[in-house]
DNA sequence: TCAATAGGATGATGATTATCATCCTATAGA
DNA sequence: TCTATAGGATGATAATCATCATCCTATTGA
């Protein structure tokens, strides 16, 4: 064999992380092939190697977006010792740094309306991520019982995911700013 | 001239109404010049005397679905009688019909993320349709002065945004009307 | 040291598009 | 009835892509 035994193991998951990048910053079509891989260094040509076709890159890569915000987000909610957790997720969601960072925050704010027109083919992995995102929130949200919490993780989840929205098209940063506290604001006397 | 005197205003009327259902559908570039014309029975070639460019056509489409969900809403707000005109724009807003046709939805839920992408030089005018619809809702909005009703735009309109474009995701219509139903009890019972 | 080979590069193909140049034709106005 | 012309149709061009076939080469394992 030609390259080290993990090289292209480890070829493969930096193609992915760049397009997981890519495509929260440019949306699902702004992940070109040749882009991506330009991205990591390499030519179009080699894509075939690494994946089936373009829609195995693309699941690929959202599930590398979900796994990297949610890491994220649990990192928070762990690391609030005297608050409660799921305002620490919300105090990371909104801050004005993700919402900066399209490329690194939650593929629900980059894609949304993108990942809710796919191809049938490929709506049951999209949801099966949602669901897995979900799972790994439901647990740090406020409310008694589990059916509280996950009817809490769709409501504050769904504000957050539209003030983020709403902040990116404002051009002045100030403006975005305000849309994001006054999100969070709501939020965090809300429950 | 050959066709009567309204004829190229009414055509190009139906082209900007055709794109904007198509734009809302199938995401920006769902609306490739060939697509529209064949929705308004014409073929491609004609389109360059009736627009600049793709831009001109998807800044007027735009417009228009602003203007289409504005309308709607402001309707609904107005014949609110006995309720609270907030209430009634809510409830349109995150009913399952609505969910269920984007293309006569609101541009925000169906395109968020893809505005807030769009080159420099459209940023204005979409910026511009945006205030112009929160002008067009803030008078309906619960509070006292403009400042809280415009607080009061941003949060109501980040958790419809958010919630309808998570519920579009789901696949069972069950799990969608819940999400719906969820985001509506929890905004009516807020302000 | 050397050959076998898998990862990667080059280049081609066929779709899909935006954009135009050019041609066609039905009707307004004489 | 006839003709000038603007709206629309046809067809071409260049760009961007996904996908492949083919070629190249550095390294592993002997």
């Amino acid at each position: 064999m030609r390259y080290p035994p993990e090289h292209k193991a480890k070829v493969h998951q930096k193609i992915v992380k760049d397009a997981s990048r890519r495509v929260r910053a440019e949306g699902l079509n702004g992940a070109a092939v040749a882009a991506v891989m330009r991205d990591t260094g390499l030519t179009h040509g080699g894509f075939y190697k690494h994946f089936g076709n373009k829609d195995a890159l693309l699941i690929e890569s959202l599930h590398e977006a979900f796994r990297d915000i949610g890491e994220t987000l649990v990192d928070a909610a762990k690391q609030s010792h005297a608050e409660e957790p799921w305002k620490a997720i919300v105090k990371v969601y909104l801050s004005p740094e993700y919402c900066d960072h399209v490329e690194r925050g939650c593929p629900l704010t980059a894609l949304s309306p993108e990942l809710a027109r796919v191809k049938k083919n490929m709506k049951g992995q999209i949801f099966s991520e949602l669901v897995n995102y979900k799972d790994r929130m439901v647990p740090f949200m406020p409310g008694k019982r589990t059916a509280d919490k996950e009817r809490a993780f769709f409501v504050i989840f769904s504000t957050m995911v539209g003030a983020v929205e709403i902040a990116r098209m404002l051009p002045e940063r100030a403006a975005q700013e305000s849309v994001l506290e006054n999100a969070r604001d709501f939020l965090l006397h809300s429950f």
